[in-house]
DNA sequence: TACTCTGATGTCAGAACCTGACATGAGAGA
DNA sequence: TCTCTCATGTCAGGTTCTGACATCAGAGTA
């Protein structure tokens, strides 16, 4: 169902392609969908469950005695493991369709989000103060959707891990 | 309509109340209801684009020759303008509703991110350079919306400046 | 006053999204 | 062979949102 999504909204864009539409190409009805599926959009988010996993399980296997600075980067590396070379086409097709509608990037946003609760929570849970866990979050989630979206855009192919780095250094320039 | 909504939403909840219940409250029908707002939950946002625009004239605004942090300053001087201590009980009311509905919430993600854009869009026009801008904006956000935050959830009555300078501090001391 | 034009609102029909309730059917295990 | 369970189908219906057209009040003008 999601190849069929996918291909549909390329085809039609995201408007435009009806669920029945979805559910029909892929061989099961409307209903079939919705269990799934918790609304249309969900969809193109079937991952990002498995990316919050793996990026609380990173925070916790850090080594004792990490500082706020450790634990930063213990999530960032357990982040880019998820996104491996082979998987740049595929999440380029669906970066250009997330791109051109709204409603889906108002959804990518709310998936950030939840990664954002998420990691705040694997900080604290390592006995980082909260408030210093939500700025620290705030850091994590910042690079990674910056070298995300580099990785993406960029016409060479870059290490995740390494956008991360870049991104990292330049947010610490600018507060100077 | 804004204050029906708010209403409604307070009473039976943002899912259960429907726009037929909200607009008769009004005194409207539902048609009219979308021609004023774009779908259901733009009715507790109708003032995000006021606040997007003031805080373009106050990045527009800053002196000659300001450098980023200097930006960024007037960028959160601005925003700070337009939340004041007679605000404060209605926008704890609309958070309240925010913060019991996730579609709402990713509705305010989005205008956070709009608000982001439009950051980004005033940096460049000051002759930042793009990559800085978008970091730059990226700090700009978090600080506001920290402090944004706890302005919401304070007991006491703190001034929004205030709450943004701390903000910014704590986040430099975790770049360390 | 009478006319006209414009903008806001109402009315109506309908597509698409999403959900609850119940039915069906295939496969696992006793 | 029986039964239980789980995935899927079927159906009805509420809600959101949109397009098309009608109506009406008020502003401006002859």
């Amino acid at each position: 169902m999601r190849a069929a999504a996918l291909e549909l909204f390329e085809e039609q864009g995201y408007e435009q392609a009806t669920v029945a539409g979805i559910a029909e190409r892929a061989g099961v009805t409307e209903r079939t969908f919705y269990r799934y599926f918790a609304d249309k959009r969900e969809v193109l988010f079937a991952g990002s469950q498995r990316l919050e996993q793996s990026l609380v399980a990173g925070i916790a296997a850090a080594p004792d005695g990490s500082n706020t600075a450790a634990l930063v980067d213990a999530a960032l590396t357990a982040l880019a493991a998820n996104f491996t070379p082979q998987q740049q086409a595929f999440a380029r097709r669906r970066s250009a369709v997330l791109g051109a509608n709204p409603a889906l990037r108002e959804r990518e946003l709310l998936k950030l989000a939840s990664l954002k609760a998420a990691t705040i929570a694997a900080f604290t849970d390592r006995g980082t103060d909260e408030g210093r866990s939500i700025l620290a979050a705030e850091v994590t989630l910042s690079v990674f959707h910056i070298a995300f979206t580099r990785w993406i855009a960029g016409a060479e192919q870059r290490e995740f891990a390494d956008l991360q780095r870049e991104a990292l250094a330049e947010l610490r320039s600018v507060l100077g």
